[in-house]
DNA sequence: CTAATGTCTACAGTAGCTAGAGGTTCAAGA
DNA sequence: TCTTGAACCTCTAGCTACTGTAGACATTAG
Protein backbone atom coordinates (compact mmCIF):
# COMPACT_ATOMS: atom_id res chain seq x y z
CA UNK A 1 0.00 0.00 0.00
CA UNK A 2 1.02 3.64 -1.01
CA UNK A 3 0.84 5.56 2.49
CA UNK A 4 0.53 9.07 1.21
CA UNK A 5 -1.55 11.41 3.14
CA UNK A 6 -0.48 12.72 6.88
CA UNK A 7 -3.72 12.77 9.51
CA UNK A 8 -4.05 16.15 8.62
CA UNK A 9 -4.50 15.66 4.78
CA UNK A 10 -7.17 12.07 5.92
CA UNK A 11 -9.06 14.33 7.75
CA UNK A 12 -9.83 16.84 5.25
CA UNK A 13 -10.36 14.34 2.96
CA UNK A 14 -13.11 12.60 5.59
CA UNK A 15 -14.31 15.62 6.93
CA UNK A 16 -13.20 14.45 9.93
CA UNK A 17 -11.21 15.96 12.74
CA UNK A 18 -7.67 15.03 13.39
CA UNK A 19 -8.13 14.45 17.37
CA UNK A 20 -11.08 11.81 16.07
CA UNK A 21 -9.13 10.12 13.96
CA UNK A 22 -6.57 9.60 16.92
CA UNK A 23 -9.46 8.83 18.80
CA UNK A 24 -10.84 6.42 16.59
CA UNK A 25 -7.42 4.63 16.50
CA UNK A 26 -6.69 4.80 21.08
CA UNK A 27 -10.37 2.62 20.52
CA UNK A 28 -9.23 0.35 17.75
CA UNK A 29 -11.54 1.62 15.36
CA UNK A 30 -8.81 2.78 13.02
CA UNK A 31 -5.75 0.20 12.48
CA UNK A 32 -2.39 1.95 13.77
CA UNK A 33 -0.92 3.29 10.66
CA UNK A 34 2.59 3.37 9.61
CA UNK A 35 4.94 6.08 10.73
CA UNK A 36 7.27 8.42 8.53
CA UNK A 37 10.80 8.36 9.91
CA UNK A 38 9.53 11.58 11.62
CA UNK A 39 6.51 9.64 13.98
CA UNK A 40 3.86 11.07 11.83
CA UNK A 41 0.77 9.17 10.38
CA UNK A 42 0.83 8.11 7.74
CA UNK A 43 -2.56 7.28 5.67
CA UNK A 44 -3.21 5.24 2.65
CA UNK A 45 -6.31 4.53 0.32
CA UNK A 46 -7.71 1.77 2.35
CA UNK A 47 -7.64 4.09 5.44
CA UNK A 48 -9.54 6.94 3.57
CA UNK A 49 -12.20 4.26 2.16
CA UNK A 50 -12.82 3.02 6.17
CA UNK A 51 -12.94 6.54 7.55
CA UNK A 52 -15.62 7.85 5.16
CA UNK A 53 -16.79 4.61 6.15
CA UNK A 54 -17.23 5.32 9.70
CA UNK A 55 -18.19 9.19 9.28
CA UNK A 56 -21.11 8.18 7.21
CA UNK A 57 -22.37 5.54 9.78
CA UNK A 58 -22.02 8.63 12.71
CA UNK A 59 -23.42 10.65 10.09
CA UNK A 60 -26.81 7.86 9.81
CA UNK A 61 -26.74 7.73 13.80
CA UNK A 62 -24.90 4.18 14.00
CA UNK A 63 -22.99 4.24 17.33
CA UNK A 64 -19.53 3.24 17.12
CA UNK A 65 -20.19 -0.08 18.51
CA UNK A 66 -22.39 -0.89 15.65
CA UNK A 67 -19.98 0.32 13.19
CA UNK A 68 -17.58 -1.68 14.78
CA UNK A 69 -20.05 -4.44 13.91
CA UNK A 70 -20.65 -3.38 11.01
CA UNK A 71 -17.15 -3.28 10.18
CA UNK A 72 -16.33 -6.62 11.19
CA UNK A 73 -18.76 -8.40 9.16
CA UNK A 74 -17.88 -6.45 5.75
CA UNK A 75 -14.64 -7.89 6.43
CA UNK A 76 -16.01 -11.03 5.65
CA UNK A 77 -17.47 -10.70 2.33
CA UNK A 78 -18.73 -14.65 2.14
CA UNK A 79 -20.93 -14.44 4.82
CA UNK A 80 -25.00 -13.78 4.23
CA UNK A 81 -25.43 -10.28 4.64
CA UNK A 82 -28.32 -10.57 7.21
CA UNK A 83 -26.78 -9.12 10.19
CA UNK A 84 -25.53 -6.31 8.15
CA UNK A 85 -29.37 -5.65 7.57
CA UNK A 86 -30.38 -6.39 11.07
CA UNK A 87 -28.11 -3.66 12.45
CA UNK A 88 -29.55 -1.07 9.73
CA UNK A 89 -33.07 -2.61 11.00
CA UNK A 90 -32.45 -1.66 14.47
CA UNK A 91 -31.03 2.02 13.41
CA UNK A 92 -34.06 2.86 11.86
CA UNK A 93 -36.29 1.65 14.34
CA UNK A 94 -34.87 3.83 16.88
CA UNK A 95 -34.47 6.90 14.46
CA UNK A 96 -38.23 6.15 14.33
CA UNK A 97 -38.83 5.88 17.66
CA UNK A 98 -36.67 9.57 18.31
CA UNK A 99 -38.85 11.06 15.81
CA UNK A 100 -42.04 9.89 17.49
CA UNK A 101 -41.17 10.81 20.84
CA UNK A 102 -39.34 14.44 19.61
CA UNK A 103 -42.82 15.35 17.80
CA UNK A 104 -44.79 14.84 21.14
CA UNK A 105 -41.92 17.01 22.26
CA UNK A 106 -42.48 19.46 20.19
CA UNK A 107 -46.33 19.68 20.17
CA UNK A 108 -46.02 20.21 23.79
CA UNK A 109 -43.29 22.97 23.66
CA UNK A 110 -45.83 24.37 20.86
CA UNK A 111 -48.34 24.71 23.37
CA UNK A 112 -46.58 25.93 26.13
CA UNK A 113 -45.37 28.71 24.13
CA UNK A 114 -49.04 29.79 22.54
CA UNK A 115 -50.49 29.58 26.39
CA UNK A 116 -47.55 32.11 27.20
CA UNK A 117 -49.25 35.79 26.63
CA UNK A 118 -46.48 37.31 27.53
CA UNK A 119 -46.97 38.54 30.72
CA UNK A 120 -44.94 38.15 34.20
CA UNK A 121 -43.18 35.27 35.49
CA UNK A 122 -45.86 34.74 37.96
CA UNK A 123 -48.66 34.05 35.52
CA UNK A 124 -46.14 32.39 33.17
CA UNK A 125 -48.08 29.28 31.62
CA UNK A 126 -44.56 27.57 30.60
CA UNK A 127 -43.16 27.51 34.20
CA UNK A 128 -46.53 26.28 35.47
CA UNK A 129 -46.42 23.22 32.94
CA UNK A 130 -42.85 22.87 33.67
CA UNK A 131 -43.52 22.37 36.75
CA UNK A 132 -46.80 20.28 36.98
CA UNK A 133 -46.54 17.34 34.07
CA UNK A 134 -50.27 17.00 34.70
CA UNK A 135 -50.83 20.53 33.16
CA UNK A 136 -49.87 19.17 29.83
CA UNK A 137 -52.01 16.51 27.75
CA UNK A 138 -49.69 15.19 25.26
CA UNK A 139 -50.72 13.12 22.74
CA UNK A 140 -50.34 9.10 23.31
CA UNK A 141 -48.82 9.18 19.37
CA UNK A 142 -49.61 10.27 16.30
CA UNK A 143 -48.73 8.51 12.91
CA UNK A 144 -45.23 9.44 11.86
CA UNK A 145 -44.58 10.95 8.18
CA UNK B 1 -41.37 23.70 56.19
CA UNK B 2 -42.04 20.07 57.14
CA UNK B 3 -39.15 17.89 55.72
CA UNK B 4 -40.81 13.79 55.56
CA UNK B 5 -39.76 12.90 52.64
CA UNK B 6 -35.81 10.75 52.66
CA UNK B 7 -33.72 10.32 49.49
CA UNK B 8 -35.88 7.46 48.31
CA UNK B 9 -39.20 8.36 48.89
CA UNK B 10 -38.28 11.83 46.65
CA UNK B 11 -36.97 10.23 43.82
CA UNK B 12 -39.84 7.89 43.91
CA UNK B 13 -42.39 10.73 43.72
CA UNK B 14 -40.10 12.52 41.05
CA UNK B 15 -39.44 9.54 38.58
CA UNK B 16 -35.49 10.02 39.40
CA UNK B 17 -33.31 7.86 40.38
CA UNK B 18 -31.59 8.30 43.90
CA UNK B 19 -28.05 8.75 42.82
CA UNK B 20 -29.35 11.11 40.12
CA UNK B 21 -31.21 13.33 43.05
CA UNK B 22 -27.49 13.64 44.78
CA UNK B 23 -26.23 14.76 41.55
CA UNK B 24 -27.97 17.52 40.84
CA UNK B 25 -27.52 18.62 44.75
CA UNK B 26 -23.95 18.24 43.86
CA UNK B 27 -23.86 20.96 40.82
CA UNK B 28 -26.39 23.03 42.75
CA UNK B 29 -29.77 22.47 40.81
CA UNK B 30 -31.17 21.71 43.91
CA UNK B 31 -30.22 22.78 47.60
CA UNK B 32 -28.37 21.50 50.30
CA UNK B 33 -31.55 19.82 52.66
CA UNK B 34 -31.64 19.44 56.10
CA UNK B 35 -30.68 16.03 57.32
CA UNK B 36 -31.80 13.70 60.13
CA UNK B 37 -29.68 12.90 62.97
CA UNK B 38 -28.66 9.55 61.36
CA UNK B 39 -27.14 12.71 58.59
CA UNK B 40 -30.03 11.28 56.08
CA UNK B 41 -31.33 13.85 53.93
CA UNK B 42 -35.00 15.04 54.32
CA UNK B 43 -37.30 16.66 51.99
CA UNK B 44 -40.25 18.99 51.63
CA UNK B 45 -43.07 19.74 49.11
CA UNK B 46 -40.69 22.75 48.08
CA UNK B 47 -38.12 20.09 47.47
CA UNK B 48 -40.13 17.95 45.24
CA UNK B 49 -41.81 20.73 43.60
CA UNK B 50 -38.59 21.78 42.19
CA UNK B 51 -37.49 18.16 41.16
CA UNK B 52 -40.71 17.48 39.22
CA UNK B 53 -39.86 20.91 37.21
CA UNK B 54 -36.39 19.79 36.37
CA UNK B 55 -37.32 16.23 35.70
CA UNK B 56 -40.63 17.35 33.04
CA UNK B 57 -37.65 20.06 31.78
CA UNK B 58 -35.09 17.17 31.19
CA UNK B 59 -38.48 14.91 29.26
CA UNK B 60 -38.85 17.89 27.11
CA UNK B 61 -34.93 18.01 26.29
CA UNK B 62 -33.85 21.39 28.01
CA UNK B 63 -30.09 20.94 28.71
CA UNK B 64 -29.19 21.22 33.02
CA UNK B 65 -28.17 24.64 31.67
CA UNK B 66 -31.75 26.19 30.27
CA UNK B 67 -33.07 24.41 33.42
CA UNK B 68 -30.73 27.01 35.57
CA UNK B 69 -31.80 29.61 33.89
CA UNK B 70 -35.72 28.43 33.82
CA UNK B 71 -35.11 27.67 38.00
CA UNK B 72 -33.79 31.91 38.34
CA UNK B 73 -35.92 33.28 36.16
CA UNK B 74 -39.00 31.60 38.23
CA UNK B 75 -37.36 32.65 41.42
CA UNK B 76 -38.09 36.46 40.53
CA UNK B 77 -42.02 36.38 39.48
CA UNK B 78 -42.22 40.24 39.00
CA UNK B 79 -40.06 40.17 36.03
CA UNK B 80 -41.53 40.03 32.75
CA UNK B 81 -41.57 36.38 30.94
CA UNK B 82 -40.00 37.50 28.20
CA UNK B 83 -36.85 35.48 28.68
CA UNK B 84 -38.81 32.03 29.67
CA UNK B 85 -40.38 31.89 26.46
CA UNK B 86 -37.06 32.33 24.65
CA UNK B 87 -35.72 29.41 25.81
CA UNK B 88 -38.90 27.38 25.12
CA UNK B 89 -38.60 29.03 21.47
CA UNK B 90 -35.12 27.96 21.21
CA UNK B 91 -35.73 24.43 22.42
CA UNK B 92 -38.56 24.22 19.95
CA UNK B 93 -36.32 25.32 17.23
CA UNK B 94 -33.95 22.55 18.28
CA UNK B 95 -36.84 19.79 18.51
CA UNK B 96 -38.06 20.89 14.81
CA UNK B 97 -34.10 20.65 13.52
CA UNK B 98 -33.93 17.68 14.81
CA UNK B 99 -36.82 16.39 13.95
CA UNK B 100 -36.29 17.62 9.60
CA UNK B 101 -32.78 15.86 10.62
CA UNK B 102 -33.49 12.18 11.77
CA UNK B 103 -36.70 11.86 9.08
CA UNK B 104 -33.55 12.41 6.39
CA UNK B 105 -31.73 9.81 8.18
CA UNK B 106 -35.12 7.61 8.49
CA UNK B 107 -35.21 8.07 4.38
CA UNK B 108 -31.89 7.24 3.72
CA UNK B 109 -31.89 4.04 5.90
CA UNK B 110 -34.80 2.72 4.64
CA UNK B 111 -33.71 3.41 1.12
CA UNK B 112 -30.44 0.99 2.03
CA UNK B 113 -32.47 -1.55 3.31
CA UNK B 114 -34.91 -1.47 0.47
CA UNK B 115 -31.94 -2.33 -1.55
CA UNK B 116 -30.60 -5.03 0.69
CA UNK B 117 -31.67 -8.14 -1.41
CA UNK B 118 -30.15 -10.42 1.12
CA UNK B 119 -27.28 -11.65 -0.42
CA UNK B 120 -24.08 -12.03 0.50
CA UNK B 121 -22.01 -9.32 2.53
CA UNK B 122 -19.89 -8.90 -0.99
CA UNK B 123 -23.13 -7.59 -2.64
CA UNK B 124 -24.91 -6.13 0.37
CA UNK B 125 -25.85 -2.55 -0.62
CA UNK B 126 -25.84 -1.40 2.66
CA UNK B 127 -21.99 -2.02 3.49
CA UNK B 128 -21.74 -0.14 0.06
CA UNK B 129 -23.73 2.68 0.70
CA UNK B 130 -22.24 3.21 3.78
CA UNK B 131 -18.84 3.06 2.51
CA UNK B 132 -19.37 5.93 -0.33
CA UNK B 133 -21.85 8.80 0.63
CA UNK B 134 -21.82 9.31 -3.29
CA UNK B 135 -24.43 6.55 -3.53
CA UNK B 136 -26.95 7.76 -1.52
CA UNK B 137 -28.89 10.64 -2.64
CA UNK B 138 -30.23 12.53 0.38
CA UNK B 139 -31.26 15.20 1.33
CA UNK B 140 -28.51 17.20 3.33
CA UNK B 141 -28.54 16.79 7.21
CA UNK B 142 -26.72 17.27 10.45
CA UNK B 143 -25.16 14.72 12.83
CA UNK B 144 -27.67 13.70 15.63
CA UNK B 145 -27.27 14.22 18.78
C1' DC C 1 -32.34 -8.91 68.06
C1' DT C 2 -31.47 -9.74 63.50
C1' DA C 3 -31.86 -9.36 58.72
C1' DA C 4 -32.98 -6.68 55.02
C1' DT C 5 -33.18 -2.58 53.03
C1' DG C 6 -31.90 2.26 52.65
C1' DT C 7 -28.58 5.73 52.86
C1' DC C 8 -23.93 7.80 53.33
C1' DT C 9 -19.33 9.38 50.91
C1' DA C 10 -16.16 9.06 47.40
C1' DC C 11 -14.66 7.75 43.29
C1' DA C 12 -14.73 5.49 38.57
C1' DG C 13 -16.96 4.82 34.29
C1' DT C 14 -20.10 5.68 30.14
C1' DA C 15 -20.25 7.87 24.81
C1' DG C 16 -18.04 10.50 21.64
C1' DC C 17 -15.52 13.43 21.17
C1' DT C 18 -12.86 18.29 22.02
C1' DA C 19 -9.27 21.30 23.81
C1' DG C 20 -4.97 22.47 25.68
C1' DA C 21 0.05 22.20 27.11
C1' DG C 22 4.45 21.59 25.71
C1' DG C 23 7.40 19.65 22.52
C1' DT C 24 8.99 17.88 17.51
C1' DT C 25 8.98 17.70 12.39
C1' DC C 26 8.30 19.39 7.87
C1' DA C 27 8.03 22.40 3.85
C1' DA C 28 8.46 26.83 1.87
C1' DG C 29 10.53 31.38 1.49
C1' DA C 30 14.75 34.62 2.10
C1' DT D 1 21.39 27.16 4.28
C1' DC D 2 18.69 29.08 7.67
C1' DT D 3 14.39 30.41 9.51
C1' DT D 4 9.74 30.59 10.28
C1' DG D 5 5.32 28.86 10.99
C1' DA D 6 2.09 25.35 10.17
C1' DA D 7 1.25 20.77 11.07
C1' DC D 8 2.37 17.09 13.75
C1' DC D 9 3.48 14.41 18.26
C1' DT D 10 2.01 12.61 23.26
C1' DC D 11 -0.45 13.12 27.27
C1' DT D 12 -3.91 14.81 30.03
C1' DA D 13 -8.18 16.88 31.28
C1' DG D 14 -12.73 18.39 30.20
C1' DC D 15 -17.49 18.19 28.41
C1' DT D 16 -22.94 16.41 29.36
C1' DA D 17 -25.85 14.02 32.16
C1' DC D 18 -25.83 10.80 34.42
C1' DT D 19 -24.92 5.57 36.29
C1' DG D 20 -22.55 2.24 39.02
C1' DT D 21 -19.54 0.57 42.64
C1' DA D 22 -17.49 -0.26 47.44
C1' DG D 23 -17.59 -0.25 52.09
C1' DA D 24 -19.54 1.85 56.09
C1' DC D 25 -23.56 3.58 58.82
C1' DA D 26 -28.96 4.12 59.60
C1' DT D 27 -33.49 2.57 59.74
C1' DT D 28 -37.26 -0.52 59.72
C1' DA D 29 -39.95 -5.06 59.65
C1' DG D 30 -40.57 -9.22 61.70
Amino acid sequence: MTATHTIGRLALATGCKVQTVRYYEQIGLLPEPIRSQGNQRLYGQTDIDRLAFIRHSRELGFSLQAIRDLLSLSDDPEKPCEAVDAIAQVQLEEVERRIVSLRALKLELTRMLQQCRGGRVSECRIIAVLSDHSLCQTVEHEPVV
